[in-house]
Order: C-alpha cells, then structure tokens, then sequence
DNA sequence: CTACTATATGCCATAATTGGAATATATCAT
DNA sequence: ATGATATATTCCAATTATGGCATATAGTAG
C-alpha cells in the first residue's frame, strides 16, 4: 500500500488515466453489466485486456463484483462518480490557452 | 492531441496521478503561489522535478501562470476542484472489502 | 468423468512516466 | 557589459503501464 495521502490519491487517479477504464466506468454508470456485455461493446480490445481493467478499477475501489453462474457482474462502488466526471468536462470545455 | 474523448480525459487523469502534482494542486487550492514557495514546501524534490510538474498541470489545464519579475506565480485555473477531491475521500475511506 | 463457456492470470515486448543531474533561459541589479 | 537569482529544458537510467497472446480456473451441461 501506498504510504502517504497523496500516494494513495495518486493510485486512484491512475486507474482512471486510461480510455479503456474510462469506458468501462461510463458503461457501468447507467447500471451493473456483466463482463460479457462490457466486451461485446469494447470488441476492440481483447477479453484479457478488459478483465485486467475491470480487476484494476476494483482495486482502486471505483466498482464491485458479483458472481452469478459463469457470469460475474460489475457495477459502480462509488455514487459520486458523477459529480466527479461533471468537473472533467469543465477543464476539457475550457480553452487550453493560459 | 488525443483522438476521442475518452483519451482526451485520460489525459486529464493522468497528470493527477502522481503524488507530487497532487500536492502541489493541493497547495494552490489556498491561492496562488509562485514556484519558490512550492519548491519551499516540496524540498525533498528537484527545483527542475517541481517545474516539471507545473507545466504538466498547466498542460492538463487545472493551474494557469502569471510572471512577475524573475518569479512565475501559480493558480487554479478550474474551480470544481474541491468537489472533485471530495468524490475522492469517499473512495478513500471506503474499504477496499467489495 | 468430458466438453464447453465465462472470466482471470502469467508472460512478454514495447511505450510511457519518473525523477535526478546538468544546462539553458530570462530577468534583475550593479 | 557581468553576476546573481528564478524558472525551464534537455538528457538519461530506472521503473511502471500497455495490451497482445497463451494459458489457467471456475462454473455449467451432458
């Protein structure tokens, strides 16, 4: 583990510093998915690659898992995720000039 | 520049994913500050680690900067930042028990 | 048991990030 | 002009992330 509060934001924040598990994140904020329907909608990507993010965004505690049957469903762990997105958009709206 | 949108976010994240950005985003969150006053308080880095990390902030579009003689002083450039961090808390204190 | 399906894990080459050391630039004072 | 100070840039070795491929595991069906 992280020592310090900073070290332990930091690792947060990398799980969320990559498009695949942006993705993911987005799929899952209209509702629990079952792996299966997150990799019919990310083909791009190989099943490996999309079990290794979805494994990284429950370690940082961003979703859970549930199994049923063979399947095994993911949904969100966090309920501000969205509040949290609302203030990403307003850097990517604003200019990149100084 | 990134493609689509969820790398153009990533990118976002990634410059929040380092302990140090995150500390020196945490500093300007109190007001503008000019790099000796960071380097002041980040002494265990580099005067050249702190100006790196500025300028990846700058880049990512979450601190602007203002020159004033010999000294470049640092500020928030996005004002959601305290909602943003506070999303982060609740992923914190909450246990990484699914 | 075997066969099948859904998901996870291990290995690996490539790419990106980290942070130190040295150097460059810009501004100010004399 | 020179020298001093604040900040930025370049170079580089070490570490870490990415994503493909192959394989393993776990649950279900027959």
């Amino acid at each position: 583990m992280a020592e310090n509060l900073y070290e332990r934001k930091a690792l947060i924040f990398k799980a969320l510093a990559n498009p695949v598990r942006l993705e993911v994140l987005d799929m899952l904020i209209d509702g629990e998915k079952c792996v299966c329907e997150i990799q019919e909608k990310l083909k791009k990507y190989q099943q490996a690659h999309i079990s290794k993010s979805l494994i990284k965004l429950k370690e940082a505690g961003f979703i859970k898992d549930r199994k049923e049957g063979l399947n095994v469903y993911y949904s969100l762990k966090i309920c501000c995720l969205g509040d949290f997105f609302k203030c990403l958009n307003n850097i990517l709206d604003s200019d990149t000039s100084n």
